[in-house]
This record gives structure tokens, C-alpha cells and sequence, in this order.
DNA sequence: GAAATATTTTAGGTTTGTCTAAAAATAATT
DNA sequence: AATTATTTTTAGACAAACCTAAAATATTTC
């Protein structure tokens, strides 16, 4: 895989995340990344010519599959730093991301693959998102709101929303955590509190107001 | 603290590592950065408007106080990526150097700081350097090789030059590792092996072979 | 479907950090 | 001390990544 400057690598990136299957406008990425219309226009040829996006003038781009490939190790490179800064160096899950956008540049295969394995293998970052392994592949589920999880299907629990000491003391106390698999039994539409069932343990209630804060993927 | 961008970090990085309180020239610079002498002389010309280095044309230059300061701090943060990478990631000594100059770059004191504690606050890298505090003091004294350790002076493992699983047995049998605290008690010239002591053990005994590969820094 | 509006591209300029080639200053040699 | 050699600086150019202002194209509206 060759190396691209970190500007290349910003708009590929901010591409990968605008484009939800359709395609990117000029105007977009430009607010997206706050550089003027003129400049996007310039990367984009630049990049057309690279191969790493479709392009013709004055009807938008978007990634190419080599493109793609190359936006899904950015990705990776970021998440897996975020898990590492607030993992094991006690960040905050919300002052992560603008840390890793620095560190997501560095772009050494073997760094990557020993941090991940040092850190091993985390399947999401601080906010819920997955990270791509090291062939790019990504985990395509949806995270939703356990508020939102149809009863008697297995999840597992992917991100919580506050962490504040409070909710972490309460979270801790119904053994709670990342990666913890649960299913809702009972949804009681009173106080929207719900009855949950972790494997080996009893049944045990949550509030609605616990509930919203906790974000469960479903399992295969 | 500015900002400087990573060209500025490596020719003040470079300048640090060349002047041993004496001058540094275009030539040397240039051969060291592998630049031309004119890239250099329009750089030095930029650090001199922002302060950083004492330069009048044809005369060479030295870093100022400032620069001295913002040199530390790359230092530090290199080194301590260079410790992360071996002790954390399992990096060769010999692999670290070239990963952490492209890691030195991201500048993000809480990062830095927080990496620092993470790891233990180490004061040496793997290659036996010392690192930087947050503050830029750093560990003066200089590293010696055991065999060149007068006798009876109390001294500091901080390196081992050689990594083999061969020699780090040996040193693990001898309950020797980065960190221990020892002294040279006699040294024999029929085999140049040593006679050390190690508070609050028995005296042992050092092959001359083993001994070269020791690296040690005195106690103050 | 023509006019008005919005979007995108082109043309040309700026900054950073590099380069080459020529000129200037310093150092070495006879 | 004058000439030669070396080192350093200047002058001008280039690529990357950005900008502004004007021109070209698309879209919307009446």
C-alpha cells in the first residue's frame, strides 16, 4: 500500500464518511473539512488521478474500491488509538478523537498491527464504532439504544454515552461493561424500565433512565 | 509553548544533537538532515526571527535558551515513544528509532504527559538515553561500559547492548536487569571478568564477555 | 424555456520547504 | 599577500496545499 501526505488522507477519510452510498459534493466535503470549494477541486483531480476516487467535473465524487481500502486503515489507524488513549491512558472518551486525528497519520503497518495485538484486538473504539481489522474488513452491525433492542435477542454492550463516575459506579455495580452480553426480557411501559438477563447471572432491572445511556450491538 | 511544524522540530532536533557546546555549520547540518546547505541557510534564517537559534551568516549557529527548551521536549517526546514501542509493543531496541521519529512529531503535551506516567515515569530509553521530565530537566551523566567502571563507585544498569534470549537468561539468573544498582568490587586481567555486588545479595561473578555488554550511569 | 440563483471550476497568487546555479564570503595554500 | 579552494548565501524555480476572484456549468424558479 503506498503512502499518502496527511492531507490526502484527511479528504479521503472525510469522503468515507460522507458518502452514505450516494455521492459527495464539492460543497460538503469543503464544510466538512473547512477549506474553500476551489481547494476540494484540486484534491479531487489530484486524487482522480491517483485512482482513489471517481470524479468528473461538476458531478461529484466518490471512493473508488482502492480508496476505500485506503480510508478503511485511516479508520483503523484512528479507532485503535482511541481505544489506546482512553484504555490506557485514561482519557476521557470524549477527548479522544481530536488526539487520535494526529496519531492516525503515522502510518506504519507493523505499529498498527503490534498496537492492536498489544491492545488486543478491541472490536470498537470509545464511542461504539468498529475498527477494521487488519485487512480493512469492518464489522457492518448498527449499534442501537438499549431502549431499542427487540426483546430475547442476544446483544452485546458496545458504548456508554455518560461516564460519569455516578453512572460508572452504578454500571459497575450491575456488572455492567464494554462488551458485556445481555438481552432485555420485559419492557415496562410505566416507568420504561426494563428487565435484563446477563448469561450466569439472575434477572435484574434497569431504569430508563440507565437504559439510554447504554448502546448494545446484536450478535451474529 | 508554539507550535513548530515537523521540518522545524527535525532541524532544531538535529542542531541539539550536533552542537556539543560548540558551533554547528551549514555543511554539517545539510549532511546530517540530508538537505542542501541552501535549505539550510533559509531554515536558520527562520529560526533566527522566531528566536531559536544565535546565527549570523557565514558564522554558523548555536540553538538559543528557547531552542534548547523546544529541543527537550521533542527529545522527551521521542524517547518516550521509543519506550512505549519496546516495552509496551515488543519492538526490537534496534526497530524503535525509526517508528518514533515520525511519533515525535504529534505534540500534545497532555498526551506526552500522560504517556509518561503510563509508563512509569522511565528515565532511560532503550537505548540507554536519558529522558527529558515534563519540564525538559534531564539526566546529565554519562553512560559507561561496566568493564570501564572504576571499582567500588556505586552505578545503575541502563542498557544492555545485546538482547539475544541467550543473554537475557543469563542476566535474569544474575538478577541483573535496567535499573539494578551495583558496584565493581575487583577486576581480573587473566580473563577480564569482574567481581560485582548487588545490595543485599552475595557477590558475584561477571565473564569479561557478559561485562561488554553492560552499560551502566553512576549514582550521584 | 429563459432568467435568476447556486454550485463548481479555472486562473492566478501565497506560504512552506525544498532545489539548482551563480555569487559572495571565508579559509587554505603557496 | 595573492591565488586557489571551500563554504555559505543569494536569486530564482518548483511542488504541495491552500487562498481569492472571475468564469463556467447546473439547478431552480417563474
Amino acid at each position: 500500500m503506498l503512502n499518502y501526505s496527511t492531507s490526502e488522507e484527511n479528504y479521503i477519510k472525510a469522503i468515507f464518511h460522507l458518502q452514505k452510498d450516494g455521492i459527495v459534493t464539492t460543497n460538503e466535503l469543503s464544510a466538512e473539512l473547512k477549506t474553500k470549494p476551489a481547494s476540494v477541486t484540486d484534491m479531487m483531480k489530484k486524487l482522480r488521478d491517483k485512482k482513489l476516487v471517481h470524479y468528473q467535473a461538476y458531478h461529484g465524487f466518490k471512493l473508488s474500491n482502492d480508496g476505500k481500502k485506503v480510508a478503511l486503515l485511516i479508520i483503523r489507524r484512528h479507532r485503535l488509538w482511541e481505544f489506546f488513549l482512553a484504555e490506557k491512558l485514561k482519557f476521557n472518551w470524549d477527548e479522544v478523537h481530536i488526539v487520535a486525528e494526529d496519531l492516525e497519520h503515522v502510518s506504519n503497518k507493523k505499529l498498527i498491527d503490534k498496537l492492536d495485538e498489544f491492545l488486543g484486538f478491541p472490536r470498537f473504539d470509545p464511542h461504539g464504532d468498529p475498527i477494521p481489522d487488519s485487512n480493512g474488513k469492518i464489522e457492518t452491525s448498527k449499534q442501537v439504544c438499549l431502549t431499542e433492542l427487540p426483546l430475547n435477542k442476544t446483544s452485546t454492550v458496545c458504548h456508554v454515552s455518560d461516564q460519569s463516575t455516578e453512572m460508572l459506579e452504578l454500571l459497575g455495580h450491575k456488572k455492567i461493561g464494554i462488551g458485556t452480553k445481555l438481552e432485555v426480557k420485559k419492557k415496562f411501559n410505566f416507568d420504561h424500565s426494563l428487565e435484563i438477563k446477563i448469561r450466569q447471572q439472575a434477572p435484574s432491572n434497569i431504569s430508563g433512565e440507565l437504559a439510554k445511556n447504554i448502546y448494545v450491538r446484536y450478535d451474529d
